[in-house]
DNA sequence: TTTTTAGCGGAACGATCGTTCTGAAAAGCT
DNA sequence: AGCTTTTCAGAACGATCGTTCCGCTAAAAA
């Protein structure tokens, strides 16, 4: 058989991703994808289909890496505002570890990008909204339990409300790379939810 | 003299601005752009630098005719909490008005789309967020007059988060088309402000 | 060791990108 | 009308795009 495959697709991925996620999907080239992960051309079209198919695998790995590691703790069963809390914490800290780089959420930054004709990319995007709108809902009902204050009609509300917050504030943090201000935000969304479930 | 120039130069950045607005900075060619507003591309080089520049001529056009169109009522001497309401009434009259495409806010979709080297169009993004943010405060300002609850800081603060909070429900109308949600964040939005106030 | 064969680097492809150039047409001026 | 000046449509340009293809390499099979 033939020369061993090369064990670094899962890096070809991690470098991709990190191309993409800086430059966007358009600025950034196949040229740049072979520079930046060091595989050849050839090898990224025999392993994926073409630029789009290797952009949505980026997007299923941050999703599946990035995205959980930070909200991961939120989805946990018995996750509660301390989990949020926390899920802030980590937003903030990560994001001012990435040095002078601000380059918010892959996710969140595709938004503007994808085509409205591009489907499976925009399925993933609505799936990941959707995740995040979960997390807060659990979190919410959890919360809500005590008191009981809410409906279920106003957790989904206040969960989509948090969910389309945390968006903008990924959106915010792209182009902007203060902590005060991503804190703040945080802060605010975490009272607010606090004071509706009493 | 020479051939009248032609008296749609305004209608030129008009269309163009569709086109941006639509389909995104890259995915829009100067092709696309020439069929667009039927003016040939001599006449888009000559009026404008090229394609960087007159991206952002339909950015100015965009912040200057549709965002002052709808937040203008914020701005206004004087508007409270009532003016605010009628901005997302707008959004969601005209977000349903426009048949089929959610194309969202031209300059909410550009966030994740510039490079963060393209000092000029940065800073065109970076004023219109601070512009709402004063909108906001003003708003804030003039309504915790009764009451004085809240200090500067703490209005500062929910200024921002308002401000991010509507940038994300942008970013999430320029993929979903659901006037409930819309509304829904928009209520929720106003209704802690107002429990903030007093 | 020889043969086979999968894998990959890099050249090459057509298409399309943003931009420039040019020739002809139209409008002002005398 | 004749001449000048300005404008614009469309051809043409080099660069670069995403993609394909070929040929060598090196490991597996014999």
């Amino acid at each position: 058989m033939p020369r061993a495959k090369s064990e670094n697709r899962s890096d070809l991925v991690d470098s991709a991703l990190v191309a993409f996620w800086k430059g966007g999907y358009c600025a950034t080239s196949m040229g740049d994808l072979v520079k930046q992960t060091g595989v050849s051309r050839s090898g990224i079209y025999a392993d994926f289909g073409g630029k789009d198919d290797l952009f949505r695998a980026c997007l299923e790995r941050y999703r599946d890496e990035t995205v959980t590691q930070a909200f991961g703790v939120v989805e946990q069963d018995g996750a509660g505002f301390e989990a949020l809390e926390q899920y802030f914490k980590t937003i903030i800290t990560t994001s001012a570890a990435v040095e002078g780089a601000d380059i918010g959420c892959l996710i969140a930054n595709s938004l503007g990008q994808v085509s409205p004709d591009d489907r499976k990319t925009l399925a993933l995007l609505d799936a990941h909204a959707a995740r995040l709108t979960a997390g807060f809902k659990a979190v919410l009902r959890l919360e809500n339990q005590a008191k009981g204050k809410l409906t279920e009609t106003e957790i989904d509300a206040l969960a989509s409300f948090a969910m389309i917050s945390v968006q903008g504030l990924w959106g915010y943090m792209r182009n902007k790379a203060e902590p005060e201000i991503i804190r703040q935000h945080a802060d605010t969304l975490m009272e607010m939810l606090r004071s509706r479930v009493g």
